[in-house]
DNA sequence: AGTGTATGTATTGGCAGCCAATATATGCGC
DNA sequence: GCGCATATATTGGCTGCCAATACATACACT
């Protein structure tokens, strides 16, 4: 997998692993890295500007836990998180529908009349 | 369909739509947006130099021709080409599945033990 | 003859957006 | 005290597509 292949992808995988609860940073980056299979790596210089935005924007909210004596910060969605969600879910399912029938065409090249 | 959706996939839509044979700048773009229902519409800015570049590292060649009196440059695969598109649908197929296990996972969140 | 529109190729500048590198801090094992 | 995993954060840079622009030919209409 080439290495910003989740360019323009990035905000949907961020809530999605948000959607089943509470998340910090790191624990995100290794949600989306098992959840791919060991495909997707992020890296925190990707996630945690992207975090940044979504909280400005609305789609997140974070508050600074305390784990033992670690401090992280945990994001959850909002409900506009949550409509954005299933935005970027038809938005994908649109974009690799549009791709995928470019790239395999439904009547193989060559049969055509 | 966001403006630069095809970001990093373009290679790929351009030797897909030249399987079937040879086609002209003009004629590709209409063939993507075609075969993608209409949400894929590539400009010239975008296509021509992504062509040339195809034909330099070898997987397009392409022959000057004469339609009525008006010039057009026909592109074709190559052999090398073909063997691209091929590695080019292998990625495509990883890269959603790898998106979409992130994005709609088997498991639905909430459900877990 | 002149104007507008469709067809066709080509180049340039700009910028969004992700990554690599780097910095900082804590807790734990040894 | 040293190294490693955990954890957050910022900066600079590069890739790669797009918007804008330019130019040429053919044809229809007036």
């Amino acid at each position: 997998m080439k290495a910003d292949a989740v360019r323009g992808h990035l905000d949907g995988l961020l809530l999605a692993v948000l959607e089943s609860g509470p998340l910090h940073g790191y624990a995100i980056i290794a949600a989306v890295q098992d959840r791919s299979g060991g495909l997707l790596e992020l890296r925190t210089g990707t996630i945690y500007p992207a975090l940044n935005r979504l909280e400005r924007i609305g789609l997140l909210s974070s508050s600074w836990e305390s784990a033992g004596e670690r401090r992280r910060r945990c994001y959850e969605l909002t409900g506009a998180g949550r409509r954005t969600l299933a935005d970027e879910r038809s938005a994908w399912s649109e974009f690799t529908a549009a791709i995928g029938s470019v790239l395999n065409p439904a009547v193989p090249p060559g049969l055509a009349t």
